[in-house]
DNA sequence: CCGTTTTCCGAGTAATACGATAGGTTTTAT
DNA sequence: ATAAAACCTATCGTATTACTCGGAAAACGG
């Protein structure tokens, strides 16, 4: 039940591109040396979210990432699910077949299928907006 | 935030043992046939299981596994804790230490913090008699 | 006592994913 | 022109997963 750090980093860049937004294009560089991440690692990640829309970037010197929409309308289950693919905890709930249990039905199903309804809930709830403001309340 | 086989197959078979609860010993064998589970794999898990004393075993023939406490004491959690170790997203929760963040503070720690709680909440809240019961009620 | 059934134990192994690293190409501000 | 930055593809060591294999030890039934 561990997450990647394809998650973690996903989540703390956009973090951090939450903090400058509207500070023009912010360089992975930077990026990556606040957040204590491998630049050339996070470039591979930054282009998954940027194919997924999140993100668009800048090219050539002065450039860098910038989101594309307000932080307050991007939640961290949205990253996730970018970073990591479908948020559930076993593989049936996605396929939908329970090759398992040859009766069709499969008990524990239910069981893992809660667990993703609390973790969803839970991630879909905050936002980078939400996140900043913990920040900022840290700092006073 | 994939649970792997060892945390289901270690829920299916705890969940197999207490469909037999007060039955006598129950034979890997017939577990390992009902659930669709590789037999030989399936032991090195009850291993841990008989370790961490959720389980007693019976040598010999005839023998087989039985669960040491009543089904309504055990829960889907304690099963995984066994099988996967700490139920947390990421290490820091559990070492303590993030050392990503250099002023010592992680803002994204609190979010894992909040998935491994509603997380812990689910899995706790569920016994094994809850499973047998689900169990009875789609059989009717 | 013997043979079968079963748990128990340790080693080995193919496949996969993870977390990078390397080396280059394009693009663009200055 | 130069430097900064995104972009792209490939490689690679390490660890984990999900097994398999081969046996040893225990216990029951006859």
């Amino acid at each position: 039940m561990k997450l990647s750090t394809k998650g973690r980093y996903g989540v703390a860049a956009m973090y951090d591109l939450a903090l400058h937004y509207g500070q023009g294009p912010i360089s992975l560089k930077s990026v990556a040396l606040r957040q204590g991440i491998s630049e050339h690692y996070l470039e591979q990640l930054m282009g998954s979210l940027r194919k997924a829309g999140f993100v668009k970037s800048v090219r050539g010197a002065q450039g860098g990432y910038t989101l594309t929409r307000d932080p307050a309308t991007i939640t961290v289950g949205d990253i996730i699910r970018v970073m990591e693919g479908p948020i559930a905890p076993v593989d049936c709930l996605i396929t939908g077949g329970c090759e398992r249990d040859r009766s069709g039905f499969c008990v524990t199903r239910g069981v893992w299928a809660k667990v993703r309804d609390s973790i969803t809930q839970v991630l879909d709830s905050i936002s980078l907006l939400d996140l900043s403001r913990e920040d900022i309340q840290h700092k006073e």
